[in-house]
DNA sequence: TGTTAGCACTCCCAAACGACGAGTGCTAAT
DNA sequence: ATTAGCACTCGTCGTTTGGGAGTGCTAACA
């Protein structure tokens, strides 16, 4: 899809080690590929390739007497240009199908289980970012006494997601009263984005009632308060167990990192939050993660839809050595799935 | 605290060769054993009795010229007659304390960051049972339309804890209509424990408004179903990566297995529930464990009360060769302080 | 000029080997 | 009953060794 900056040869080379390093996780040699797949080209000439591809930065050599693998440079030519695009097996679209008739109208239930499923078949752990609050659309607010000075604040979106927080009050409040201002914020709220009411709507809603009663204006305040720490929707992580397959990561010093990494929500944020041109789907590999545990990783997300606006991500973490082509496709079928699973019921 | 089996200098041997075991993760010899903790007695006795009390089952040997380490019985005598109570340092009660400033009151936050104190402290994989739904007394209920067939339904508990399902209707309901119907259930139960609810006063309550309006009983028994699907509570889980400091996970087919048990949540349950005579405190040794992947496993758990009742339970997960004495004062401790905590704001 | 065969060389890996040392059980002396 | 002494076992660790895979270079060839 870029500008192509090898010869055809050398692009023929470098994707036929790559695939065979994916497939195999050893270095490959002139003489396998020569053997292996026939090109019509002897091991030396090969040798010749590898040598220039080694010099120009896409191929790297563990050590002296060993074969060639991809190095970053190699694995971004290969994602960009060289790599097939491949299209869900039947058993996989069989498991998916089977996975449909236990889908959840439980939006959180759902999620859980997405991600489990992109794991399993994936073979990788995969991570999820629920769906963002701001573009969801207000449905319900229900204030809940929980005794005298704290009050449970419940915002219910479109998306199915319950926001919940406690406040505290200084005078107590009776159930009949929480009931008034919770109809009437109800009333005026309904329909309004969380987006746009944050802003504007809760302005001129607190200086429209702001005589009328000085409690509805904490309230409202209160409201304002919630939605701004809320911000950050719930992390899904499943399978990290299937990167315990990769013999990258045999060594437990190798896995330690990655682990601590994954135990850490806010980076898992960070990764699927990291910024994109790209349209939907992103490949980040190695170094292009921001993220010290990961240099030896790729992660592969893709975001999802909710009526048309993009709410959340979800991806899948490997090995730089992953197998791109087909993550890639399970990646982005799930994601158009998903999409179209919470946009369907609305 | 349990029978003595063993007189009293067998007992003092198999004591120091658990607490030099656990420390240093080496079989201990007799010789380790005379130089290090003078008792008086020279290698070759200790060595006789450590013979002795390896034929009756409280020791056994990796391999013939290796030291002793302590059996699964062998940990089982420590864990009832042996092992000293601890308490806890002061900078555990520092770390303790410096939280509490930053426990939240969201409950399903302050459990999160229990756990993750809980692992932070004992060095341990640490997990958690939320609290109990049928002990709470249910708060309030709130019906919200999502589209014309699906209701998404509330429960809120005195806990805290927010329950959410989502029901189809073959009939589009009102707004109106519905809040009729939350309100209507608000007022017969407000103060009703769950469990209460489940059983009788729904049923109650059914045949009450039978005659009085047709969709009103099928909420209720919509509730009832609600409540029965969800009757296991969330389970929390926090530093995995603490097992991999230890020895006996340095290779990774060791590893693999538990990790696999720790991404499911229903193995997770079973062995937090298991049934237990102790009031509280549990401790489980290895096969005691009903758990394939966790034969080598031990778990300390306690569990939480909330005003009086017993909800749910926190634990950790260790190798047998686990700091019993430390890990059993920590756990101990921040069970009863969360039971504070949840219990007091009420 | 691009391709290929041949060859010397490098270096990893696995197996074999051999001390070393920690620990044991047994026996005989105290 | 305890202990010193001793022969024996066996896992660990460092060294050695051979084999094999792969390379770069050179020279011949189309």
């Amino acid at each position: 899809m870029k500008r192509r900056e090898l010869d055809s040869r050398k692009e023929l080379i470098l994707k036929v080690v790559t695939d065979d390093y994916i497939e195999s996780a050893e270095p490959v040699g002139s003489r396998t590929i020569a053997r292996k797949y026939n090109l019509g080209l002897s091991p030396a000439t090969i040798r010749n390739e590898m040598a220039d591809l080694e010099e120009s930065g896409y191929l790297k050599q563990p050590h002296v007497s060993a074969g060639r693998i991809p190095s970053q440079q190699g694995y971004r030519y290969y994602v960009d240009s060289l790599m097939e695009q491949q299209t869900l097996a039947a058993e996989e679209l069989q498991m998916i199908k089977s996975y449909i008739e236990n889908w959840s109208k439980e939006i959180d239930t759902l999620l859980q289980q997405t991600v489990r499923l992109l794991a399993q078949i994936t073979r990788y752990p995969s991570i999820m970012l629920g769906p963002k609050l701001r573009p969801a659309v207000f449905k319900h607010i229900q204030l809940v006494p929980l005794n005298d000075y704290n009050i449970l604040v419940l915002v219910v979106t479109n998306t199915g997601v319950i926001e919940n927080k406690i406040i505290t009050v200084d005078l107590p409040v009776s159930q009949g009263e929480l009931d008034r201002i919770s109809n009437q914020l109800n009333r005026k709220l309904r329909g309004v984005t969380l987006d746009n009411l944050k802003s504007s709507v809760l302005d001129e809603l607190k200086t429209e009632i702001e005589a009328r009663n000085g409690f509805i204006q904490q309230a409202v305040n209160l409201l304002q308060k919630t939605l701004e720490t809320k911000e950050r929707a719930r992390i899904y992580l499943d399978g990290v167990i299937n990167i315990l397959e990769h013999p990258e990561f045999k060594e437990i010093e190798k896995f330690k990192p990655l682990m601590g990494m994954m135990e850490e929500e806010e980076k898992l944020y960070r990764i699927l939050t990291a910024p994109s041109d790209e349209q939907g789907l992103r490949i980040s590999i190695g170094e292009e993660i921001q993220e010290e545990a990961a240099q030896e990783c790729s992660v592969i997300t893709a975001t999802y839809e909710m009526g048309g606006r993009v709410v959340g991500t979800i991806g899948v973490l490997g090995p730089t050595r992953m197998d791109y082509g087909h993550v890639v496709a399970v990646v982005g079928f799930m994601a158009k799935y998903l999409s179209k699973l919470l946009s369907q019921p609305e």
